[in-house]
DNA sequence: TTTTGAGTTGTTCGA
DNA sequence: GTCGAACAACTCAAA
């Protein structure tokens, strides 16, 4: 036997929600074992509703893919990345090269664990490995349960469960990470073109181009920044639509480009107690309730939790829906919050719950319209926050919610954007207005609309549903039940 | 087993 | 303008 065929075989690391080196427990277990590497991503739009159905997330994706290629380069390795049902990639892929193991963080989505199952059994019949591990979470969701053993259904004793244990520490990215070859025709006509990830006819990115940065530092950066100079106004701060009082981690930590455990030991290790720091972290505990709640209940991003809400007779109006989605309900807040979402792939978190109360509420109609818009547009796009939080403001979900929980939207545009300035950058042609013509529009006068320059119906539409009336109609519906 | 207090983010109405 | 109560009834979590 000569040298070269002792050379040892290989194991994979699968990256799948976790696009960073950092705080990535399966590639340290995958490099412990001694073994070369290699390192891809599988590109599987088979899976029902996970992230790449989207395409904002695609778009985000493209330059996580690139940034964490090029970190595995700077360790002189790269990426490799693959398209198509990961069933049949990843066993082809071991086969090929001839790997013992592969390695991966556990996923929470039902359709993604159900997927692991299978994938465990078909590895194993022959001889490869499927190690998962929890990488994506502060906490095993099995770490945290009330007295009798069973998953919290409420945020708040959840969350003192969670701080009492506290997060699991972050580990470093390894030292050095010793690569196996990767040969330019391996599964070549298996490969993903990333560029296809991108936009091309007609290029809606423009808006998320100039919002976002998508490199391997960025999210660290983002967070410096916050707990620098945002996170002692947050409490506050975070609540104003046209401010920049919100962290803007929610797409690195969705992709994984940044590691929760990581975002929580920074905070953990500059010690604020103030209430900005404290109030972050519960966001971030709501992020952990997510991911928990998924796991606990699989059916969360399908099935509304409370089953009483299966009667529920949601209205079916097309028209009302792409009014919603393409930000030409009549209702400005409302309108600047799906434009933003539109042209950013991101939408401030106050405003999507008055965007999402306005949906399911003043039009009735169902969450998981809602739910499937956002995964789509969505740069962030996390399918347990998305569910959990389109339940949380239908009413329909873990939170024994009021049935009277709607939110009126002028109101909330006066409490939350008291100048206009959100919906005057977003909802343009209605600049010239202000106060609360421009947040009741249809309530103002001809002459101050004409002045400036609106004429209801021509240059902005009339609201599609009368707020009181819709108010009202969402009370009996909610009552009925 | 029973009881008790509480439940992310709200709105309206009347004093 | 501000403030407190009312808005159903139910489920959860812990004592």
């Amino acid at each position: 036997m000569s040298g070269r065929n002792v050379e040892r075989k290989p194991v994979i690391l699968w990256f799948r929600h976790d696009l960073r080196l950092d705080d990535h427990p399966a590639l340290l277990s995958a490099v412990a074992t001694g073994h070369p590497l290699m390192c891809v991503y599988v590109f599987d739009p088979c899976v029902e509703r996970s992230a790449v159905e989207g395409g904002a997330y695609r778009w985000w994706l493209r330059g996580a893919l690139a940034a964490l290629r090029k970190q595995l380069q700077s360790y002189g390795g790269t990426l490799l990345t693959l398209a198509g049902d990961a069933q049949d990639v990843l066993p082809r892929l071991a086969a090929e090269i001839g790997a013992v193991t592969v390695f991966a963080h556990q996923r929470v989505l039902a359709a993604e664990r159900a997927q692991d199952q299978r994938l465990v059994e078909k590895l194993a019949q022959c001889g490869i490995g499927f190690q998962l591990e929890w990488g994506t979470v502060l906490r095993h969701p099995q770490d945290i349960l009330t007295k009798d053993r069973y998953a919290y259904r409420v945020y708040t004793a959840f969350w003192k469960a969670l701080r009492a244990v506290g997060a699991e520490a972050p580990v470093s990215a390894p030292q050095e990470i010793v690569f196996c070859g990767l040969s330019a025709s391996l599964l070549a006509d298996m490969r993903l073109n990333e560029e296809r990830l991108r936009p091309v006819v007609p290029d809606w990115a423009a808006g998320m181009r100039a919002s976002w940065r998508v490199d391997g530092k960025a999210g660290m950066q983002v967070l410096e920044a916050f707990v620098n100079d945002l996170c002692c106004d947050y409490a506050k701060a975070r609540d104003y639509m046209a401010r920049e009082g919100t962290s803007r981690l929610s797409p690195y930590l969705a992709s994984g480009m940044l590691s929760p455990r990581r975002v929580w030991d920074v905070l953990a290790q500059r010690g604020d107690d103030g209430e900005g720091a404290q109030v972050f972290l519960s966001e971030l505990g709501w992020r952990e309730f997510a991911q928990y709640t998924l796991f606990h209940v699989p059916s969360l991003s399908y099935e509304n939790v409370n089953p009483k809400f299966h009667a529920m007779p949601w209205r079916r109006s097309e028209q009302d829906l792409t009014a919603w989605q393409r930000g030409q309900t009549g209702v400005p807040i409302v309108d600047a919050a799906m434009r933003q979402l539109w042209q950013t792939g991101w939408m401030h978190n106050r405003a999507r719950m008055i965007a999402g109360s306005f949906l399911t509420k003043h039009l009735l109609i169902d969450w998981r319209e809602g739910e499937a818009w956002f995964r789509d547009t969505l740069v962030d796009y996390d399918p347990a926050s998305n569910a959990m939080n389109w339940q949380w403001v239908a009413g329909t979900g873990i939170d024994a919610a009021p049935f009277f929980r709607i939110f009126n939207p002028t109101l909330q545009a006066e409490k939350f954007d008291p100048d206009g300035e959100y919906i005057r950058r977003w909802v343009p042609e209605l600049g010239a207005l202000s106060g609360k013509a421009l947040r009741e529009p249809w309530n103002a006068s001809v002459t101050v609309l004409r002045s400036a320059g609106v004429e209801l119906g021509q240059t902005y539409p009339r609201p599609i549903v009368g707020l009181p009336e819709g108010r009202e109609r969402a009370l009996g519906a909610f009552k009925a039940l």
